[in-house]
DNA sequence: TATCGGATGAGAATGATTATAAAACGACGC
DNA sequence: GCGTCGTTTTATAATCATTCTCATCCGATA
């Protein structure tokens, strides 16, 4: 997936957003990126492009990105924030040591009996599930 | 589920832990804690059996018992940690909004068909699954 | 061109967590 | 009971990610 100009300030003109230098080299940063990187790694990408750009301009545009919805938060991490630009429907493995990420496809949810055990009023329209567990390297350590 | 001292005692033995009184505290307060509690929270609540416990020993303390597997880390929520007495099999449903955490039940996961699409090594013996959506309140305020 | 609102940059501030070093504790042998 | 040794706790400093502040800048518009 690959962003040109016009993609982007399309974007960001569906979703309200002003479109200025520092957001689309941010923006394309995130999505060159196969992975899940923290704001610290995308300053860095950025800045090879960008040397002025300042570390509160990245973590106030991935913020607005992600709330617009044209990025996804990856939670799990041990308290650093990442990013996922990865739009497509797919889940996260999670290794509970290392806090690496993987993507992970497949259809292994049964949403109807999930819903059942939902509590009323609970809102799973864009449900994003992170699945646990030990990677091959962690398992190998312990 | 009602922690006595013995049974922490045991299970501290178990896990080749010294039983210190602190531990003791902190982790009934855990267990007595129904909910997703940080270790601020924690350690109010241990302040007030003692008084002058320190915070990092709360964390300290925490630390080791999520170790040991005495306890289980609830990783989603932004950037603090929060810890979960419930030791049953259970997954958790996480707000992303505001983040709170409920425990949900139920077999939704079809793990076979979760199991084909694991990496080879991948470990999931302990499998703890999150599910990521919008609760009541914060879909209302939208 | 003058104005205005939003965006950016630099650095300070905050808040959670961890590290450090000294004091206290507790089990053990004497 | 008493000193010893390793562990635990305390208090505090340090660290790290993130957010805030505010002065400046930029681009659109009148």
């Amino acid at each position: 997936m690959r962003f040109t100009h016009e993609q982007f300030r399309e974007l960001a003109a569906k979703h309200g957003l002003a479109v200025t230098h520092q957001r689309q080299v941010v923006f394309e940063a995130v999505i060159a990126s196969h992975g899940h990187y923290s704001p610290e790694d995308i300053y860095a990408a950025v800045r090879r492009r960008v040397p002025s750009i300042s570390l509160a301009t990245v973590y106030n545009n991935l913020r607005l990105f992600i709330e617009c919805g044209l990025l996804r938060e990856v939670t799990p991490h041990a308290s650093t924030l990442r990013v996922d630009g990865n739009l497509k429907p797919h889940h996260h493995l999670v290794c509970s040591r290392c806090k690496a990420v993987q993507d992970i496809e497949g259809d292994f949810v049964d949403f109807k009996r999930l819903s059942r055990q939902l509590p009323s009023g609970f809102d799973l329209t864009q449900p994003l599930i992170e699945v646990f567990g030990l990677c091959r390297r962690c398992r190998a350590k312990k």
